[in-house]
This record gives C-alpha cells, sequence and structure tokens, in this order.
DNA sequence: CGAGTGGTTGAGGGTAATCAAGGGGTGTGG
DNA sequence: CCACACCCCTTGATTACCCTCAACCACTCG
C-alpha cells in the first residue's frame, strides 16, 4: 500500500467523529450511529493552526462553527478605539462562532494559543441536516444557551466580583472543564498569558501577577510559570464564591 | 353578539401575529401568512403582569420562550451569596427565556418593570414547528446569537469601560432601542430604577445619580425623575464609544 | 550579546464604593 | 384632608481597591 494512501486513510479517520475522544462532549453527543455518519460527512478538516494564528477574523462573513479537536484559543472583540476584549476561551469541544450567526459575520477575532486543530462544519448544512435530527437540533440549541449562560457568569463576575474572587472563579472555571474532558482538575497549564488573563478577567496584568502570588502565599495554589497546580480546591471555590463550584 | 363572544373574539385578534404592531421585530418576522397561522397557534396567551410580578422563576423548569408584547421586564441572576445581578432588560419584541434551554431550568427571575404582556412560546412546540419552516429556525438562531452579541457587548462595557462611559452607553443603547420600536429616540421614560441601572453596569446607585447629574450639567440629557431627554444623542455616543452607536 | 517578550514587584494616585444624611414623591390610614 | 411611612433619589465626605507608572528579572531568539 502507498504511504500516501495510508496518509489519506489516517487522515479521514482522524476527523470521524465515531473514533473522537470528544464525542461525548460535542455536537453529535446524542446521535445514532448512522447519523453520525452524515454528520461526519459535512464535517471539513483544516489544517493544524499554529500558536498565534487567527481561525476566523472579526467582521470576516460567517459560515462555519468550528468545533475544537486540540488545544485553545481566544477570541478577541475589538471597538472602535483600538482596545481589543478578550472575551472568551475556547477548548476541546467547544463550539466557536456561534455568536456570528445573527449578524452574518464573525464577531471577534479568535486565535490560537497553542497548536490547534478544529473540526469546521458550514453552518447551512448543519442547519439542513438538524432539520430531521431533532437531537442534533437539540444539541445545537443547548450549545447556544450555554454559551449565554457562561456570559451571564461572567458579568456577574465582572459586576460584582472582586480581582481575588475573580481570579479563584477563573481557576475553579478552568479546573473544572479540564475535568469534564478527562485531564486532571488539579494539575494544569495555563495556554493564555498573563495578560490574556487580565483582560478576560477585566484586571491589569500586575494585579492578576500579585493576586496569584497572594494565593501561592496562601496555600491554595502552586503556580510557576504556565504551570498551576491546584492545591485547595474547596477554599478556592469558596473564594470563587459561584454559586457552582464543580460546574464548567 | 353577546358581550363575552366579542370580548373572545377580540381578545383572539390582540394576539394575532398578523395583526401585531411587533411583527416586523419578533419571532415570526419572516414567515409567510400561512405558516404565520401556524406559528400563531401555538402561541398561548398571558393574563398582563403587574408591576414587580415574576414571569419565570431562577431554577423553575423550562418549557416555554416569552416574547415581550408591551411592557418591560428585567432578569436577576442571583447567586448563592444573596446578591442579585441584574443581567438584561427586555423590551417590545424581544424574547426571553432563551438562556433555559441548556439546562432545562430558567437562569433567572424575571420581573415585569411595569405592567407588561407576553406570549407564550411553548419551546417543544416551536421546536418542532422550526423543523419545516427553515426561516423560523433561522430567526430562533439569530435570536440566540443576538442574545451573545449583547453580552458580549456588556462584558467590554464591564471589564473596560468607565462609569461615564457605562451610563453614556446605556443611554444610546436604550435610545436606539426605543428607535427600532417606533418610539422617540430622545424622549422617553426609564422603567427601571437607578437601583436597577446601577446594578445591571455594575455601578453603585449613588454613581448613577451622580453622573446623570453630570450629563445634565453638560447638556447632554435632560433628566427628570425617569423622564429622559436626549439633548446631545452624538456627543453621548462618542463618550459610549460603543463602535455602533445607532445600533440597538 | 543585545533585543524582545513575558512575568514579578514596588510606590503612588484616581475612580468609584461605602458611609451618612437629607429631600421629594406617593400611597395609606387616621 | 392631612400625617406619616416608605421608597426612590440626590448630595457630601471618606475610604479602599485596583490601575498606572516604573524598574527589574528570567528566558528566548536572532
Amino acid at each position: 500500500m502507498p504511504a500516501n494512501a495510508l496518509g489519506h486513510r489516517a487522515r479521514l479517520n482522524e476527523t470521524r467523529c465515531q473514533t473522537c475522544s470528544l464525542s461525548s462532549l460535542c455536537l453529535p453527543l446524542a446521535l445514532e450511529v448512522e447519523d453520525m455518519d452524515r454528520f461526519d460527512a459535512i464535517i471539513r478538516r483544516r489544517a493544524p493552526l499554529k500558536k498565534g494564528e487567527a481561525l476566523v477574523r472579526q467582521q470576516a462573513p460567517f459560515s462555519s462553527v468550528f468545533a475544537v479537536r486540540s488545544g485553545s484559543l481566544k477570541q478577541l472583540i475589538s471597538a472602535g478605539s483600538g482596545d481589543e476584549q478578550l472575551s472568551n476561551f475556547y477548548l476541546p469541544s467547544e463550539l466557536v462562532g456561534l455568536d456570528g450567526i445573527d449578524e452574518g459575520s464573525y464577531q471577534g477575532t479568535v486565535v490560537a494559543l497553542e497548536t490547534t486543530t478544529v473540526c469546521e462544519i458550514p453552518f447551512d448544512r448543519l442547519d439542513g441536516l438538524s432539520e430531521n435530527l431533532p437531537e442534533l437540533r437539540a444539541q445545537l440549541y443547548r450549545s447556544l444557551s450555554k454559551e449565554l449562560r457562561d456570559d451571564r457568569r461572567m458579568l456577574r463576575l465582572l459586576s460584582r466580583m472582586t480581582a481575588d474572587e475573580r481570579l479563584a472563579s477563573f481557576l475553579v472555571n478552568l479546573s473544572s472543564r479540564f475535568r469534564r474532558r478527562g485531564y486532571s482538575a488539579y494539575s494544569f497549564r495555563l495556554s493564555m498569558s498573563r495578560a490574556d488573563i487580565g483582560n478576560y478577567l477585566g484586571l491589569a496584568v500586575e494585579t492578576v501577577s500579585r493576586i496569584l502570588g497572594r494565593f501561592q502565599q496562601q496555600q491554595l495554589v502552586a503556580v510557576s510559570g504556565r504551570e498551576v497546580n491546584i492545591l485547595d480546591l474547596k477554599k478556592l471555590s469558596e473564594l470563587a464564591n459561584d454559586g457552582c463550584p464543580y460546574d464548567g
């Protein structure tokens, strides 16, 4: 068998939802085997993104949503006066681009934080398919609705929480998202810079740094560069005072 | 013709989308006449809500979304420690309850700010109908997506804007929403209290009051209690520094 | 080796919160 | 009809949190 044929086979295999380790979290989660094949068929593979590469650019015409396969991304929304608001981090199984449906253009530039692979899902195909697959439709609604819910959580964080609470909430939230994806909830690597964290949480970089230092002194976490070890998740959750400490 | 029959006819008529003045903004906006009738058929009329009455309560099981016909509402999300975050105001034609789809329960308590009428739309019926009506489906996606977009705007507001900018942005946003609904963009009545505004914008009541006073001194607005007259929408928009000054 | 990036730490100042008090409107009951 | 209470709003004084500015360190890369 020629090498390129094997390569082709392997590549196809990689994109198959049935063999994807994320299938229990991703869009097709509720589909039967044959329906999953139909879903599979509309997905487009993309070359992996390098760190810093943009997946979509703000105001580019909306055509697809993207499911993260591996790696992570950030969404930046820039408004007139130059400043860029970091509005979201995306981890594996999460959907990028849903906020572009309304206006028909992407609402922010989405940039890879590390080497990242995504599945491209053309939205018109997805919409057509969902016509006959109530489960897929429901899952799409849930994804949209969940993002709304997360944003509302952020609204509360930004309008009512102190800097300490924001950082605690951020770490606890990351922790539970990693846990859900089968990674350790206690030990992980931040793919984003301190500046990104500050931007996201509405804090200055210096404040992020200082508070992480304080958390370390208080034996809540051990931080070394971007490596994080959570030492006292319970106290951190209390600090975050988030309502639902163990949910992402 | 007996009086109650007339009453019944009139009541039915009121709820018909075809005669509703909001039809160009609301969910069925893209539907053909016969499809609109089918949509009409699933809508449930509700008795008007009095000021302060709750439309839905946080954590109650999700079953319907609600389109605002007249009046206005606020959504309150309460987290463990007693504080309540005001996450949204809803004006006529806007949809309440979309963020409940994901978890199957309403994410906040939604309370009428004044006498308010809504159309109840059972979500399972809506979902079923949308199966065969791509335009309805698209509009539903747009509604969800638009709410995401609005929330992202709020994230930026809360994390990067000064108190002055927040108030300006709030007023400009209200103004354009009123305009879109056929009301004056320059003269309107706030249905929410200063406390509500402060809660929503992440500011103390005192700050809201002070800044409104300052805006008045600067001839940007004329405020008398809850009556607002916008005197210089252009300057206010610049102050808000929102990117898109004339969009709701 | 120098430049650049990302992170940490320290000093000082500004913005908005908090604390405190008083005014104006409305509704209710005497 | 008036008095009182209550809520909403305003205004003033003080305080605190976090931002800004600035310097420095560790590491990477040309």
